[in-house]
DNA sequence: TTGTAAGCGTTATCAT
DNA sequence: ATGATAACGCTTACAA
């Protein structure tokens, strides 16, 4: 920078009002300026910068990169961010690095505030973090939040699936789980509240899964093994709903003719022709532009009160789901 | 930092030793350090320390993380470069930040080496960047490359494919393309050798594509117009293969007993017991550590060569190939 | 409109 | 084993 100042014969304050773009110095001088730059192909120091203005305009996203949902959000997320001003910082949970390693590190790069994408730790670290940045957890409902929360209502969105397979005429409506994480726990309780909304309690039967492909496999062997067979078959996201309709399909049972299959998450997998699965939609953009939003109102303006941001999830019907067999 | 000092009773420099691990302070004030830092809940300013150091040990990565693919290899770099001592920043390509804005935002953080997965830019801007920083280009060839290249050659892995089919005595082998990107190109080229080489060229046969599930549904139709058609069908990627197997399935025609089909990436969607596609492992794995090797290379051991890594592809046969229908 | 000088939180050099 | 002090490259009052 001082190269520069010299070279156009000004100082170093000169350039770098220029190079911020701020009102006062005059056209000929910010011309000759840029010049100079351009010839010593100068580029700001941004950590430099930052460290002068004890600010960093960093975004700290936690994610599970390998979650198809979660790079959706994390597109979303970069532009968004970008629009308001902000930088997004990546921090990617993996086998060697868990979340709060990833924390750490989103800390060490001064993040200002920090979005998690379906955080799995205890509530209490969430407050703890929360103290030092402002966090704002997604996907996940948190039962008294002191942290801003984003997600679309889990509980909402699986009634929405018995609502529409219960208006097709379903009663024996079975569901696979994902297991106890704090998501799939609530996908649960949607699926057996709906059951009970429609007096179908008796007919409330539920399958452990894991989320996984081989999950919805051995849930389908199992559901063939069942006395009277189920009509409907509820999987807790789209990827063991794959694995059921692959194993169904292996059995020579008809989707949807025999039994219907609904998926949760609208992920690709749900959108390929080939599947072309009944599904639920997360609003990936909506939820992201909510976080961000989120977390600059909080850097920007101020904010302190928690925030809790639940979207409606939307059902998306495909040919996975229809009229209950006569 | 001069808090922590005060209030150990030591000297700033003494802390830095401390929390750098070197060696000299002692024991004991060491702990009456990290006690003090402890209680004060101080963490070490990344960006102030890099300022000092004139060097920030960030690896910088242009990805389009929408791509399966690309997320694989990025969890595989980030846990490689963490290895080495390096963290990664990630660049994402959207909409609106192209392949020269996402360098950019790397350079302003002043990333030591970027490696760039499937670039598309053209090669003298490559040139142009690596003047700057060292850079990796991953998964593309590159005529005559002054930049480091990691690859896994697709013309062999295309090759490796048609060897499969015609092993299985077909002749008549369709490929549908990915379109006129460099990496598209060279699948069609290994297809095309592969052709000739087996003596086929009389049965060479080329339907545009363009990576999409869409394209292989469109090259399904085209294929069920030929006057005689194809037994096998060789696709750029897994994408356009599902597109292509969903197609024909809706056309009762049964694979691989009528027609074979294969696909490229060996990802997630070839995996699925549902598509089970015969398809091609890049070794996602073995080219980020390849890459991050080239990197670290050259900015901790001074090496100025360029060097390019072909990795071999992998074979991954599944149920879409079968024997050529009698 | 332009320049001066004092930080920002580290690391590194040289003393002690 | 410890401490003073000068960078590092920028921003920002404040002064000219």
């Amino acid at each position: 920078m001082q190269d520069v100042a010299d070279r156009a014969g000004v100082s170093k304050a000169l350039v770098s009002m220029i190079f911020r773009g701020v009102q006062g110095p005059s056209a000929a001088t910010r011309e000759r300026v840029m010049d100079v730059a351009a010839e010593l192909d100068y580029r700001p120091n941004r950590s430099a910068a930052l460290l002068a203005l004890r600010r960093t305009h960093l975004l700290g996203v936690m994610t599970n990169i390998r979650n198809t949902f979660h790079a959706e959000m994390v597109e979303h997320l970069v532009e968004h961010a970008s629009e308001r001003g902000y930088e997004v910082v990546l921090g990617a949970l993996t086998p060697t690095h868990g979340e709060e390693a990833v924390m750490n590190t989103l800390l060490d790069f001064r993040c200002e505030a920090v979005v998690l994408l379906g955080p799995e730790v205890e509530s209490e670290l969430l407050s703890l973090w929360n103290a030092r940045v402002p966090i704002v957890s997604v996907g996940r409902r948190l039962a008294r939040p002191d942290v801003d929360v984003v997600r679309a209502g889990d509980l909402r969105g699986m009634s929405s699936v018995v609502d529409h397979l219960v208006g097709l005429g379903h009663k024996r409506i079975t569901h696979v789980t994902g297991g106890s994480n704090p998501i799939a726990v609530d996908r649960r309780s949607g699926y057996v509240r709906a059951m009970h909304r429609h007096g179908l309690d008796a007919h409330v039967d539920i399958i452990e899964g894991d989320f996984t492909e081989a999950s919805g496999v051995a849930a389908a062997a199992t559901v063939m093994r069942r006395a009277t067979r189920p009509t409907a078959v509820v999987a807790s996201n789209d990827r063991s709903a794959v694995g059921l309709l692959d194993a169904l399909q292996r059995s020579g049972i008809a989707v949807p003719e025999q039994m219907s299959v609904t998926g949760y998450d609208d992920s690709v997998l749900a959108q390929l022709a080939h599947v072309d699965l009944t599904s639920v939609s997360q609003e990936a953009r909506e939820q992201a532009v909510s976080a961000v939003d989120a977390a600059v109102d909080r850097l920007d303006n101020g904010r302190t009160e928690p925030r809790s941001v639940v979207l409606r999830p939307r059902l998306v019907v495909r040919s996975t789901s229809g009229p209950v067999p006569s």
